[in-house]
DNA sequence: TTCCGTAATTATAAATTCAAAATTCAATTT
DNA sequence: AAATTGAATTTTGAATTTATAATTACGGAA
């Protein structure tokens, strides 16, 4: 096991937070036994296993735990955050509430090359109905750049957190049967409203969305 | 340098997190040259003040980093954030719509107890007019209570970060002159709502109510 | 046999030590 | 005199070591 390797020569981020990233891929696709809900988090093997001392690997699992990805107990170390379905109901339901507030946003404060831009990736995604993983990774940027056009870094904060606890939960959604299509109607919706400056309806077909996708993955 | 003094012998918290509170107090109350917003957080000045080693008050510092309160910067340190007026409205805005959104949630999930208990909150803020102290307390009773009952521990996670951030800019609202007589009237908007169970209006009073507070605050 | 107490083991929390990187200051060269 | 390079100092980041707390297991007594 040498994974002792020092990873990269040149490492633009603290180690800390490489492990953090590392960390919260494994909490994603956990395995039987392994950093699923609920579990231990063994900090002497895990700093084992990547090579590394328990110092960073603590550092990280603190960054997690601000997160709400897992949860310390006092002198009982860390364990990995159980979601339970109304944990997941009400991270969906802010979910809901930012993102429709940001779409809010967008339709007073895009510019007309935003506006744009955002026409551009919703034709992408018109385009990739085919593609399920193309479609997904589309979906996201475009979620991504309405946040940007909305322009507040504390809003993008929280949804990126969000979206993190979310995944603990594998009920991805947008992967079922008619959910594409049903999908593309509502970004219909929102792309109208945003070309047409109007923050309420905006508003509106973005809860709308995000309710659905909830009730998708349920 | 014998302010090393052992602090508490019974500690039920971890000392990390000890240092956390101490460093956000420090934060919110900053005095010329030392830890204003933009100020570089010196570890070893700190650490030796507190009689600790580096290692808690490094984690401490992570923790408040992803608060939003300091900002990290890799190989340079960290630095105690900076809110500049954007960041405020900003943190206002999302402020009003989380709470606003706290506020709906209650109007319908509130039992007939809960409902009587923030009544009995709102009048105890009716007869509080006269103490500026004692109205910010009870204000902050309310707010909290309301929370509560809305019963998501996500948004609650996310209310109280907002407000973290807010402390750092030391504009108080509710400490200007008819701000007490308008915040008072508000709340009986607010509460008038609740009990006719109004999500809608409640929301739309509340959103007013935090909006009207930022005014007095610019 | 069961319950309580103590000791041993195990794991976390903190401190200390070590290494690497960045900044600053000085010296030399153009 | 100014600019660039290099060395020294300062500070962060990581590893290792030490101490403290909690849990479990074992033994004795009721």
């Amino acid at each position: 096991m040498n994974a002792a390797v020092p990873h990269d020569r040149l490492k633009p981020r603290a180690l800390y937070e490489e492990v953090a990233e590392l960390l919260r891929q494994r909490i994603f696709k956990a395995s039987k036994g392994d950093m699923e809900p609920g579990a231990w988090i063994d900090e002497l093997k895990l700093a084992a296993e990547y090579g590394i001392s328990r110092t960073p690997l603590r550092e990280a699992i603190k960054v997690l735990a601000t997160e709400g990805l897992v949860t310390m107990k006092l002198r009982r170390g860390a364990y990995v955050t159980e979601v339970n379905d109304k944990d997941l109901r009400d991270v969906f339901h802010l979910m809901a509430v930012l993102e429709a507030d940001a779409a809010a946003a967008a339709a007073t404060l895009a510019t007309e090359a935003q506006l744009q831009e955002l026409e551009a990736l919703h034709q992408q995604l018109e385009k990739s109905t085919k593609d399920r993983v193309k479609f997904f990774t589309v979906n996201e940027a475009f979620h991504h750049k309405l946040l940007e056009v909305a322009n507040n870094r504390w809003r993008d904060q929280m949804v990126a957190d969000l979206r993190k606890v979310m995944k603990l939960n594998r009920a991805q959604s947008l992967l079922k049967a008619g959910r594409i299509e049903e999908s593309l109607a509502e970004h219909r919706a929102i792309m109208a409203a945003l070309k047409q400056r109007d923050p309420a309806t905006a508003q509106k077909a973005m809860r709308a969305h995000i309710e659905s996708g909830q009730e998708a993955a349920a």
